[in-house]
RNA sequence: CGAGGCGUAGCGCAGGCUGGUAGCGCGUCAGCUUUGGGAGCUGAAAGUCGUGGGUUCAAAUCCCACCGCCUCGACCA
């Protein structure tokens, strides 16, 4: 292993840092070598390149065709928001006050060569670039709403938001991302409810049938609740490093912004009443959550129902004739894989090396590649490699290469790609879960806690009755928090029934998820 | 905002302390040999050294100011 290493020209700009070193280097190496986005000359905003966003339009796709399928539309709102109407629900408009960006000026002017904002063209009132629509969005709800006639409205926006953080990390928190954010209006309590249930689950679906990331669904608890929200639940998947991520949120908004905007509708017997709100949202960060569960030190892997390109396919050549004939049967192979629906890429550069090929596509994710040479060309086969298995405890480098490697006849190759694909993408859920598991713990003592957390920790299930002073308490001790307070159902059940919370020995309900968190 | 780091060729970096012809690797271009896990040789092109000022005969290098980005901490999807 370590003479083979010797043998690659890697350089800093080609090696991606290991798991095991570094995580968070890790994590932007992949990003960058996979070529999925780039810092921009703008603190805290990125550049996502042609194959990150060809992942974002895909998952675009999965999400709104699900959100067509339950009955919405897509609407686009403005990007700027009075001062004053983000003010008007106080609770929301004090859960952003610290992270909007404010413009205040519609003109620049140019002296002495240089250009600058023009004094004299401060607005009225500033504007601020939406950290979330709920106020512009029922601000106009307020028009469309009448009666009980105009309920449901099932609204969704794909749009940018702007959170000035503190910090960020590409795709995971950024200044400015892109995502969806559906707003819904509701007759009644319970059908606004539904509709909040009715989203997570769809979050939940992308996230384990589409991107391969197994979610736990719950509850967030009041501090870590939406500005404006009388519920907010999620879905929290967890990546390779045992830290939760939250992928989804889903929000129960009340009558709160009803309120504050005035939006009444005369219901079915002549009586106004204040209409019921939703909303839920997915970002880019989700692109993140696919990166960190998935990739392997090699690179980025990607589900098939995700890549941009599923197969690519590497003709292998000695003599101009033997490069003729692998090329012909790569461009053959791929148009008949092309008639199965797959996205194939012939690698047929000159000047590079096989190998550079095999590790340039790996990086990038690519779930299947196929190798043919002049010997495949005698034998009527194709040499199927799969991007990964899963695997075996104690298994060796050399031998997971061998066991991603098939020759298969030629017909039979392509007559299996679609259920290889779907193996893939299957088995890719099923690894997920694997390594969630292995981290996930039943824990009742603050002893066992402790060494949870200090041996690299995961998703700890514990009887919580604490107060949110409570939760500030775990937070500094152990740098955790409640991720949720899972449906019923979602938990272990080994874990299921009543307790005492671990912290202060009240009786307990149930149990809730605890992790570090990003 | 605090603490570190960085800004020099398309990319990654060295040079800076001790001022004096702008350097290396990768990539790019041309040619030949290679090609079943990151090719080799030969030749070539390519840089306002982040910006502005100062010191000096002379500044990538020393001084001052500014700008920007990254990483780590306090906030968050």
């Amino acid at each position: 292993m370590a003479s083979q290493q010797n043998n690659k020209p890697q350089t800093a700009a080609e090696s991606i840092t290991p798991r095991a070193t570094d995580y968070g280097q890790w994590y932007l190496d992949i990003v960058k070598r996979a070529e999925l986005a780039d810092h921009s000359s703008v603190r805290g905003c990125m550049v996502i390149k042609p194959h990150g966003y060809a992942i974002w339009e895909k998952l675009q796709r999965e999400l709104d065709d699900r959100f067509k399928a339950t009955g919405h539309v897509n609407a686009y709102f403005p990007l700027f928001i009075p001062l004053s109407l983000l003010a008007k629900e106080e609770e929301h408009a004090a859960g952003f006050a610290k992270e909007c960006a404010v413009v205040t000026h519609y003109r620049l002017k140019s002296m002495d060569g240089k250009v600058d904002v023009d004094p004299e063209s401060k607005l009225e009132e500033p504007l601020v670039v939406r950290p979330t629509s709920e106020t512009i969005i029922w601000e106009q709800y307020r028009n469309w709403i009448q009666s009980y006639r105009d309920l449901p409205l099932l609204i969704n926006q794909w749009a940018n938001v702007v959170r000035w953080e503190m910090r960020t990390r590409l795709f995971l928190r950024t200044a400015e991302f892109l995502w969806q954010e559906g707003h819904t209006a509701h007759a009644t309590e319970a059908e606004a409810r539904e509709e909040v249930a009715r989203m997570l689950e769809v979050y939940a679906d992308v996230a384990e049938n589409v991107m391969g990331v197994p979610v736990i669904r719950g509850h967030k608890t009041e501090g870590e609740r939406f500005a404006g929200a009388l519920d907010t639940q999620s879905i929290e998947g967890m990546m390779q490093d045992g830290k939760a991520l939250q992928m989804g949120t889903s929000h129960y908004l009340g009558q709160n912004f009803a309120k504050s905007a005035d939006v009444k509708f005369l219901n079915q017997n002549g009586q106004l009443e204040y209409v019921y709100a939703t909303s839920w949202g997915v970002s880019t960060r989700l692109v993140g959550a696919l990166i960190m569960t998935h990739s392997d030190d090699n690179g980025l892997i990607l589900p098939p129902k995700l890549a941009p390109i599923h197969i690519a396919i590497v003709p292998i050549y000695k003599t101009p004739d033997e490069q003729a004939r692998t090329t012909a049967e790569a461009q053959a192979v791929a148009a008949e894989l092309r008639q199965q629906g797959w996205a194939v890429k012939v690698d047929d550069r000159e000047g590079l090396q096989p190998g550079a090929k095999y590790y340039e596509w790996e990086r990038k994710g690519v779930p299947i590649r196929i190798e043919i040479g002049p010997r495949d060309l005698e034998k009527g086969s194709l040499c199927v490699v799969r991007r990964f298995v899963i695997e075996q405890p104690g298994e060796t480098e050399p031998e997971l290469r061998r066991r991603k490697k098939q020759f298969l006849p030629r017909a039979e190759a392509i007559a299996q790609m679609p259920a290889l694909m779907d193996t893939l993408q299957k088995e890719l859920l099923e690894r997920a879960r694997i390594r969630r598991d292995q981290r996930t713990r039943i824990i009742d003592t603050l002893e066992d806690y402790e060494a949870f957390f200090r041996e690299g920790g995961g998703f700890a299930w514990v009887h919580w009755a604490g107060t949110g002073a409570d939760e500030d308490t775990m937070a500094k001790r152990y740098e955790t928090s409640i991720r949720c307070i899972p449906f019923a159902d979602q938990i272990p059940e080994a874990g299921r029934g009543p307790g005492a919370c671990i912290l202060t020995g009240q009786p307990s309900p149930q149990r809730v998820l605890m992790a570090k968190a990003y």
